[in-house]
DNA sequence: GTTGAATGATACGGTTCCGAAACGAAGACG
DNA sequence: CGTCTTCGTTTCGGAACCGTATCATTCAAC
């Protein structure tokens, strides 16, 4: 089961998943936001903020404001490495497991949605 | 030629382009700003303030100001509608275009990485 | 002309975020 | 013990964005 789509379909189903997602009252994320959750969520754990920073390719402080706001609104959480406690855990909440369940679905609703 | 996907594969490839995007160092859109250029490039003009507010159920100073934002980027442009100057029409641009252009090419790119 | 409605922009106080630099805490190693 | 490295956070000035309320401009109706 390959992906098959047209990339003037890929824009109409990105369209339609950022309009669902704002006319939602969802969480406004950005892209930096997004790579963030998804790969919190999508990718093996641990994950520590450098290795976050390394995967983004950005710095390590762009990494601390992003889980400070993505804290704030419960889709992460931080938690300290008790094996070496230098090290920050980020791992999943409940709330974020749910957010990221249902953006799936979205994405899928949005995409039956697309003419052929 | 319908879009065949799985929630975990749409995910997936929402986490590669977003990476990507973060990565490549492009503009770091947010749900909204994605929403306002993909509206202004898909669908059919006249665009203007209040008819883009309505589509994506915000107020007019959000799109005042995420105009004022990608008009910056160069990615969208602002003018006087000559017919009646209480509207301001908003239109594409060659740099916009480009963008748009190549964020469809990324999809379908990140897409064919997709394991089945 | 005058009144009223409609459009988009602006002002306000507050939050988030930026990149660069400096920081404290914790481990590694002599 | 001290030194060095690593890790994440904090600080700084500055920019972008928020929601609410108000504004000037334009048009329409009378």
């Amino acid at each position: 089961m390959s992906v098959v789509l047209r990339p003037s379909q890929a824009l109409r189903l990105w369209q339609l998943v950022s309009l669902g997602e704002v006319t939602s009252g969802a969480h406004d994320l950005s892209f930096r936001q997004a790579a963030i959750l998804l790969t919190v969520y999508l990718d093996p754990p641990p994950h520590t903020v450098r290795g976050l920073a390394n995967r983004l390719g950005v710095t390590k402080p762009v990494i601390t404001r992003a889980l400070d706001t993505m804290g704030a609104m419960k889709l992460v959480s931080r938690h300290r490495d008790e094996n070496d406690r230098r090290n920050v855990l980020i791992r999943r909440t409940v709330e974020g497991a749910l957010y990221v369940e249902r953006f799936g679905d979205v994405i899928i609703a949005k995409g039956m949605e697309l003419p052929a």
